[in-house]
DNA sequence: AACGATACGGAACGCTCGCCCCGGTTAGCA
DNA sequence: TGCTAACCGGGGCGAGCGTTCCGTATCGTT
């Protein structure tokens, strides 16, 4: 089952469809018909359908590309001799993410069986940055990885779309703050 | 344009219809057919045309309810003489709302025309409550009730149907806490 | 240059789902 | 009880969209 190298024009196509997909996708989620796709790649539906089985395999290919990146950035940032300011980082990095492209979120979820491999990995890469992060103790002790997962897909959501640039950041204070109070025992009097 | 009373079985089956759509919005969101609904009605899909124009406005008509019920809970414990208890109580349940219905976000993001009406209600009562809080210094006073909005709208996304029961509560005690501190000027030490 | 393999385009298919229509039924009233 | 207006059921239409098929064009090699 050796590769086959694709024929010029085949090779070339297929990064169109992926160019145009990756945008695409960014612009309005998973939602977008495939023969829109196809249009923005100059090419017919049916030349998709020669690189990429399904669409859901075509969103996959481009998911599976941004999940990566956010994993290898994590990765990068765990090294960081400052592990909070690592994970504040990581956090300002995907909600950038998340103004820019509207797929994010979908591609959290991760529809495919392909990209479990890839959450796999950046479950593993999350586990050290958290880990760390809660060491120094700028994240509360309680919180797992899968919090942080689903806090992830919250916090994409809740700025997927907004015209007010700020939201992000004043969502990102509440989420930052909120993972490193270790616990409010009482009110604090506010005189 | 007085309107007239409906008849009998007219009156059931709109009842039934209504019923039907609570409970099939409820466990899958706005995505259920509309058949299935009104098959679960155990009535044709021309009587909930006869009822509701569109399926978008029996969407709202159930979301309307959901609103106004969550607008209520919050005009009730803005009352309460503990602000701070006040906030966090009304979080807990819509975390409560948002596990049990999956149509939760979608009635958050409003879908339709009728319920701006709701929604602009909902931003008055939210504001009391947030004001409130905020005065007593349990919130910090930079968040605006279209950043509670919007954290609401992540909320219910996170939790969205997790089968873990927990998540919900720290994700809750995440945002609560988040909202609470006022500024982080410095990390404190930790030993 | 010519030929076989490969790839392309886009018309067409089938499925889903929102929505409408009409022949039959039922409720309410005299 | 009989009559009329209101209402019901479900078959069916049409649009949107994922997917496939096949005649044609292009590539790469001899």
């Amino acid at each position: 089952m050796t590769e086959r190298p694709l024929r010029a024009d085949a090779r070339r196509n297929r990064d169109k469809v992926l160019a145009a997909a990756r945008a695409a996708f960014a612009e309005s989620g998973f939602g977008v018909p495939l023969d829109d796709i196809a249009a923005r790649a100059g090419v017919g539906p049916g030349t998709v359908y020669r690189h990429f089985p399904t669409k859901e395999a075509l969103f996959e290919a481009v998911s599976l590309v941004r999940v990566q990146d956010l994993t290898a950035d994590a990765r990068a940032r765990a090294a960081s001799d400052d592990p909070g300011a690592a994970f504040d980082g990581f956090l300002v990095r995907l909600a950038g993410e998340a103004t820019a492209k509207r797929d994010i979120p979908d591609a959290l979820d991760g529809l495919g069986a392909a990209t479990v491999a890839a959450r796999a990995d950046m479950h593993d890469a999350l586990d050290v940055l958290l880990r760390r992060a809660q060491e120094v103790g700028a994240v509360r002790p309680e919180v797992r990885v899968a919090d942080l997962f689903a806090l992830m897909k919250g916090l994409t959501h809740a700025i997927r779309g907004s015209d007010d640039p700020e939201l992000a950041d004043r969502m990102l204070a509440v989420v930052r703050d909120g993972l490193h109070r270790p616990k409010v025992p009482e009110d604090p009097p506010f005189d």
